[in-house]
DNA sequence: AACTATTTATAAGA
DNA sequence: TTCTTATAAATAGTT
């Protein structure tokens, strides 16, 4: 509809695929609305731009479309046995999800840190403390393994820093090389 | 386009609101199509008949472009400065931000459980086992407190059973009321 | 489901 | 961008 044929492929021309753009999304934005009222049809119409800007058009709360067509969709897939929804339930409904598990481990820690005790059953209480029981000797081992490894090192090094002295020592008693500095040193000691 | 102007009111005749509901539709589907095609854009078009059957046509993954369309909202609206707590990201950027919490969060409780606690430092490890220390305390001081309610509780309970058993008592030695059954278990007694 | 007279949408041009 | 206009496309009413 226009003064020429048109072919269904991507409009290169940059310019004319714009206004194209702007003058096929009033038109559609139009017969979406008008389905919904002639037909009495619920529509929901969501368009973005090449450029990522935003047009919709539904005839009530897009969301409750939405979640009507999700509705449908979950129907569908049980009526079919696949249920495959689990994954692709957006980005939104992942966040949700996510949250509410960390509140829950936002609370369990504060327990471990003593705070929101009251609450909690005699039970629960001695569980926790069990627990913090357990934890607390392996924190304890852990201390220890690492004081002992250090002192591991420290022994190595004075073991080391022996060897050199005892080097050095003999050095003194036996000069026979090196600095100039030694050698004049060694003079003022004798 | 058609034989007669079309006026913008409900088909009353459902015949008729039935085939136009048919013809538009697949004229509304075939024109987003266009414009996703022509114009580089991305659509999604649901559709709802006025019997509940669902319609729908989208360039991609509906869920995508459903989430795109939101992550739209939420930044719109953090734009209008409603509230700017949680910066201008967006959902995915929310997400993303709090799965890092969660994950720190996750490492934090772990070491408080007494996993992975090789990595820890001498002085993380001697923080932990303080924190440690004082909670075990708090719990133990909860559970006392927990214990002790119910001792008190239980005190109570035998006063009160103590009172009962006493004034029963009485009433065998120095009978006087009540229940015919009872004097004739008394007779029996005597 | 086809047909066709008309209306409507829109491509190209200004 | 907006308007104009020639023409293609959609579709209301009919068969």
């Amino acid at each position: 509809m226009g003064r020429g044929r048109v072919v269904l492929e991507r409009i290169e021309n940059k310019i004319n695929r714009q206004v194209t753009f702007s003058k096929r999304r009033s038109g559609l934005l139009k017969k979406a609305f008008e389905l919904c009222v002639l037909c009495d049809a619920e529509v929901a119409l969501i368009i973005f731009s090449s450029r990522g800007k935003v047009f919709q058009y539904s005839s009530t709360d897009l969301n409750k479309i939405i979640e009507r067509y999700r509705q449908c969709r979950y129907n569908k897939s049980m009526v079919a046995g696949d249920s495959i929804e689990h994954e692709s339930q957006g980005i939104y409904q992942e966040f949700l999800k996510l949250r509410a598990k960390y509140e829950s481990l936002e609370r369990k820690q504060r327990h471990f840190q003593g705070e929101d005790l009251e609450p909690l059953s005699l039970k629960e209480l001695q569980s926790l403390e069990e627990r913090l029981d357990t934890t607390l000797s392996l924190a304890r081992q852990q201390q220890m393994k690492k004081l002992m490894a250090r002192a591991d090192e420290l022994r190595e090094k004075v073991y080391n820093l022996e060897e050199i002295n005892k080097q050095l020592k003999h050095e003194i008693l036996e000069p026979g090389s090196c600095f100039k500095e030694e050698s004049n040193q060694q003079k003022n000691k004798g």
